[in-house]
DNA sequence: ATTCTGACGTGGG
DNA sequence: CCCCACGCCAGAA
């Protein structure tokens, strides 16, 4: 039984992202074993635009940079979600990332 | 089957 | 920190 799409998968971590924390495409890709390709995990979200379960707002890229907000209805909606969480978000980058991150792979 | 794209990551300068 | 080039691989046309 299985046949998860990838996106899925990704869904599946996504979902667990704590409330005020966030974490980067890389380290969802690497707790998935797909670490390199953690394109297809920032794919997986885009496929997921639909879903609410699914907070890619709180899924940036290493730098902690908002690369995705382009994708989502709104410029600014990614920034503002993050921000509805307590993270501060300054020229699309947030701030403290390092101390917001959220590692799947240390931590669950 | 091939081709192209992509919300990234890493390494080198 | 920035910039440049390469790799990664799943899915759509």
């Amino acid at each position: 039984m299985k046949q998860e799409g990838f996106f899925e998968q990704v869904y599946h971590v996504v979902r667990q992202i704590p409330f005020g924390r966030v974490t980067s495409y890389g380290a969802i890709a690497k707790y998935l074993g797909a670490a390199g390709s953690a394109r297809m995990v920032g794919w997986a979200m885009n496929a997921s635009g639909g879903k609410e379960d699914v907070p890619a707002h709180r899924v940036v890229n290493r730098k902690g940079l908002l690369t995705g907000k382009h994708h989502f209805k709104g410029t600014n909606l990614m920034q503002q979600l993050l921000e509805s969480e307590g993270i501060t978000v300054i020229e699309n980058k947030i701030q403290n990332f390092e101390q917001l991150f959220w590692d799947p792979g240390a931590e669950l």
